[in-house]
DNA sequence: ATAATTTCTTAACATACATCAATGTGTTTC
DNA sequence: GAAACACATTGATGTATGTTAAGAAATTAT
């Protein structure tokens, strides 16, 4: 059988609990799709998250002018949620988009109280998770807050250099709050300067 | 016996749980704190969450410029917590501090820990909890990512009214990501149009 | 391969916001 | 009540980033 990403990331993480690994692979379907599919449209209710076992994830939203802001990305090993909504049933504020042909792990809400319930471990496991995306979140906003748009591209760089190379210059700039003109030209000031 | 906040805050939310009420308050210690006194400061590890009985807290950061940047303003009956410390024993990036006199109810990581393993309905609460948070910090994300100084002013007026007139204009402004003298011209013109 | 479409770059110009410096207003302290 | 201090406003000026528009490069479709 072929070892999945999925398998190899709880194997490590979510430590001695076979059993828990085995329930999350049988009852967690696969899904494909392809580059420009939307796994979620802004105003969909949704009660799953994904892991992303091949491929890469947007999660961006749309503003009244029709601009879209890219909130997140999620490539391999990664996990797209939509927080709010898959928790108190509510219509998505987001699209998520695929970006390369992606093939995901589809996890219920449902399956991930069950098992929160009945193993701490996994609880704990998924608490983290919870705690790393806000830590993460309050990050970005401390740099939006205070950050030129150069400085926020080199962290960008830094921190994601494998998403930097997979996804349009657009994207990018999105997340980072500026225009693609913008950024191109922070990244020609950059190259000036090696 | 004075009825708490906290208590009420509890009993409205985490319903039908009589006996984790009562243990939540008898085990959470109250303390009091003057106006400027720091609750938790860069550096330091922190395993407690904090419930605002009475007052208001800001948690901020300081950058290598020494400059702050305000990540979180928390008046009565929200909570404040150092998320990442929290869960990873790690130093904490951010500050705590109080803005007016203020009493929390002290929330040690232990104790969330074992209520959540006995209890699904306290469980869920929790991780409702940290759902709204992300959801939050994403909407100001994108607020940062895409709308004027004077956009985020407006919105903040009308999400956190009470706030605003109790925190000083400085805080505000690092709070929207512009200096005070932006935030000045901000209002002026606000006034003008009205 | 060629054409068509999308993405990226570059330039000129506009604008929002920052910076610096001065003045004004209110609050605390003695 | 005066002095000292922190906070808010205002003005002049600078800078980063947005906007518009054009062309170059890359990608996709025919």
């Amino acid at each position: 059988m072929k070892t999945f990403r999925f398998k190899t990331y709880l194997t490590s993480n979510v430590e001695s609990l076979e059993s828990i690994n085995k329930e999350l692979l049988n009852k967690c379907k696969q899904q494909q799709f392809k580059k420009g599919d939307y796994l979620l449209r802004e105003g969909e209710i949704s009660k799953t998250s994904y892991f992303v076992e091949d491929g890469l994830l947007r999660q961006f939203s749309v503003d009244d002018k029709g601009k879209e802001h890219v909130i997140q990305f999620a490539p391999e090993n990664w996990f797209m949620a939509n927080r709010e909504g898959e928790c108190f049933n509510l219509p998505s504020s987001y699209n998520i988009e695929a970006i390369e042909d992606t093939t995901v792990f589809i996890i219920e809400k449902e399956l991930i109280e069950n098992l929160s319930k009945t193993n701490s471990v996994f609880l704990n496991f998924n608490i983290e998770l919870l705690h790393k995306h806000i830590a993460s979140l309050q990050k970005r906003i401390t740099q939006l807050q205070s950050k030129t748009a150069k400085e926020r591209y080199l962290d960008f760089i830094k921190t994601y250099p494998d998403v930097l190379m997979r996804v349009p210059q657009t994207y990018v700039a999105s997340y980072l709050g500026i225009t693609p003109e913008s950024l191109s030209r922070v990244r020609k000031e950059i190259s000036i300067n090696k």
